[in-house]
RNA sequence: GAUCUCGUAGCUCAGCUGGAUAGAGCAACUGCCUUCUAAGCAGUAGGUCAUUGGUUCGAAUCCAAUCGGGAUCACCA
């Protein structure tokens, strides 16, 4: 950060406390101090056995001399005291106080020193079938980590590959076709992605009675499945629509339309969005491209059925297919396409794809692929591989009903806000319209923060039967937090009340050091989340944040305080919490209320 | 079969670039609303960090093996 960083003076004076006691020079490197225990008296921690070495001392009386050395020359040094190899470091109560008035003047400041250019690729949806939690899981992801990306500086271009094309498309549409009777999202009143999804599962379950015809009549299991009519001719259906076919282009357009009516409003509810779409139909010809270039350039080879393929074994992977034998194309062939669209349009220094860690081989081949075919940015690809969302029971399965609907779960998260806060009271003196707004908020601050807490390349249990939780470690505990230090501002506002930062208590009671010790690692806490792509650090620290202002409120008074000089720091200080909270919970997607 | 991944309290998760007596929340039990919003705070109880070995002054954290879960290796996406 910078030379007033807390670190780089304890880490400049400690290499000084080793040069002078020891005659030793080591890098700042090896200099880490880490957070004091809570038991402890002291604001950070030197681990001194390391230093045994060169100081030829036991740990003791190392920790010892460093810590006489560093209270007689470093400035911010207030005291310390020594347990083992332990030296707990107390630090100036000025210092802390100057940095809260930093606040005041400056602000925060979150940015790093080089700004990049780079791409997020979330959500990605088939057009088939609505949305589940674990595209929930993945629209969050990449939402916040845009968010996060964004506010450390570099420039964020936020895509969503719509995968519009292929044989699952075809399916839904052969049903609708077949047994639709011309229903439409309007004349039956079903959302468009639902409707669509309703004729997927329709195919899947007329095909599988066909596979049993078949099997019955003693064809074999794998013949069945590639024999049965309704399979035979989706597969018609995408060369006719790769053909161009009108009739079927029409139906493809017309059920996409509603799919994509569907899927905007379940964006606009989680509240994500997207500066740029690119849509597989418009990007798979690209990728046939490629593969023509590839078979030129003798990285491909073509077999006798007329296939094409790479050879990855060398690379200790598999042979892979590039495009079928009846010249169709497959998901590799779009990828491929996509991947070389965006390098075309924008200079990359990253490109990011939110996808799930089941993909791991794909997306490694992918990359290997591109990097074989001499496309220098493909180093720049990278896979943020998340884990999972299972049930209890394992898996979400589709075909067993277990499938937890986005939109239904984001509805009943907000009846299970509304039934809370009726029975707390909270929204008696609220209109319906606000009652409403608060609800929302509150529901989708519980579902977001429940998904953004775990850490992104875990895979994470979801239990239907309980409903997520409004208490302990949850949003609407933080959101609440937020609410009251609110009310406080606005009650200290009425009585002419302001905070203040010009007056500083003397002496800083524990708990206030604590909230401003935790303010200080805020930058460091969103530069790191940027650096690892992970919310759930940031979530984390909210947490940490919110526990540590709700005993500083519980255990201390603010407009009751003995002075006003205190209420007014102390004002200054929730003001500043809240603020925090408002901003890192952005990071998260998530919205805060200014009463509940 | 091959490769990758995970295993921390009854449940859901932190902690993992090695450091002190492994932390939260939920569930259970006990206190605290005539005082700034009790969706809160304080406390009790709950652990062989899967197992075994290795590296180290020091291992939940690093390495290896074993056991157990999951994923991937399709002319599906």
């Amino acid at each position: 950060m910078n030379n007033n960083n807390l670190y780089t003076i304890l880490q400049k004076a400690s290499l000084e406390a080793l040069q002078q006691l020891y005659s030793t020079t080591l890098e700042s490197s090896q200099i880490i101090f880490q957070s004091t225990r809570k038991e402890f008296e002291g604001d950070t921690t030197l681990v001194v056995f390391p230093y045994t070495k060169l100081s030829k001392k036991g740990p003791e009386q190392t920790a010892q001399e460093m810590g006489d050395y560093l209270k007689s020359n470093c400035a911010i040094v207030h005291s310390y005291n020594v347990i083992k190899g332990f030296l707990n470091i107390v630090i100036e109560d000025e210092f802390w106080l100057s940095y809260f008035n930093n606040i005041s003047t400056h602000g925060f400041n979150l940015r790093l020193a080089e700004p990049k250019t780079i791409m997020v690729e979330y959500s990605s949806p088939n057009t088939n079938k609505p949305l589940h939690l674990g595209h929930i899981r993945n629209n969050l992801l990449g939402f916040s980590v845009s968010e996060i990306l964004k506010t450390v500086g570099h420039k964020v271009i936020k895509v969503n590959l719509i995968n519009d094309r292929g044989i699952h498309i075809c399916k839904s549409m052969l049903a609708w076709q077949k047994w639709g009777n011309g229903e439409t999202p309007r004349s039956s009143g079903i959302k468009g992605d639902h409707l669509v999804g309703k004729y997927y599962v329709l195919f899947d379950k007329e095909y599988k009675k066909e596979i049993e015809a078949l099997k019955a009549k003693g064809v074999s299991d794998e013949d069945a499945e590639k024999q049965a009519p309704l399979i035979v001719e989706a597969q018609i259906m995408l060369r006719e629509w790769e053909e161009g076919n009108k009739a079927v282009v029409d139906l493809w357009k017309t059920m996409n339309g509603w799919v994509y009516e569907g899927f905007d409003k379940t964006y606009k509810a989680l509240g994500v969005d997207f500066d740029r779409f690119y849509y597989e139909s418009e990007t798979y010809l690209l990728g046939k491209k490629i593969v023509e270039e590839g078979l030129s350039k003798n990285v491909f080879y073509k077999k006798e059925d007329g296939s094409v393929w790479i050879d990855l074994t060398p690379h200790g992977l598999d042979q892979k297919l590039l495009l079928r034998k009846d010249g169709t194309s497959v998901y590799m062939t779009q990828d491929l396409g996509t991947a070389l669209q965006r390098f075309k349009e924008y200079t990359l220094d990253k490109s990011i794809y939110v996808i799930g860690n089941e993909q791991n081989y794909h997306i490694k081949v992918l990359a290997l692929i591109l990097k074989k075919m001499g496309y220098a940015w493909a180093d720049a690809i990278y896979h943020f591989a998340y884990g999972m969302v299972d049930l209890p029971s394992g898996r979400m399965k589709s075909r067993e009903g277990t499938v937890v609907d986005a939109d239904d779960l984001m509805t009943e998260m907000i009846d299970t806000a509304r039934k809370i806060s009726k029975e707390l009271g909270k929204a008696d003196e609220l209109s319906d319209e606000d009652a409403n707004k608060l609800f929302k908020t509150l529901a989708m601050g519980a579902l977001k923060y429940f998904i953004l807490k775990v850490d992104p390349q875990k895979r994470m249990v979801f239990n239907p039967e309980e409903s997520i939780d409004f208490n302990g470690n949850t949003g609407p505990f933080i959101q609440y937090t937020y609410a009251r230090v609110r009310s406080l501002l606005k009650k200290a506002a009425l009585n002419d009340v302001q905070p203040n930062a010009k007056e500083f208590p003397l002496q800083l009671a524990k708990k206030e050091k604590e909230l401003i010790k935790l303010l200080y690692t805020y930058p460091e806490i969103v530069q790191q989340a940027a650096q690892l792509y992970s919310p759930a650090l940031v979530a984390n620290y909210i947490y940490d944040l919110t526990r540590e202002y709700n005993q500083f409120y519980q255990e201390l008074p603010i407009l009751k305080a003995e002075s006003a000089q205190l209420i007014s720091f102390r004002l200054l200080l929730s003001q500043y919490v809240s603020e925090t909270l408002k901003s890192s919970l952005k990071l998260l997607g998530i919205d805060v209320p200014e009463r509940m």
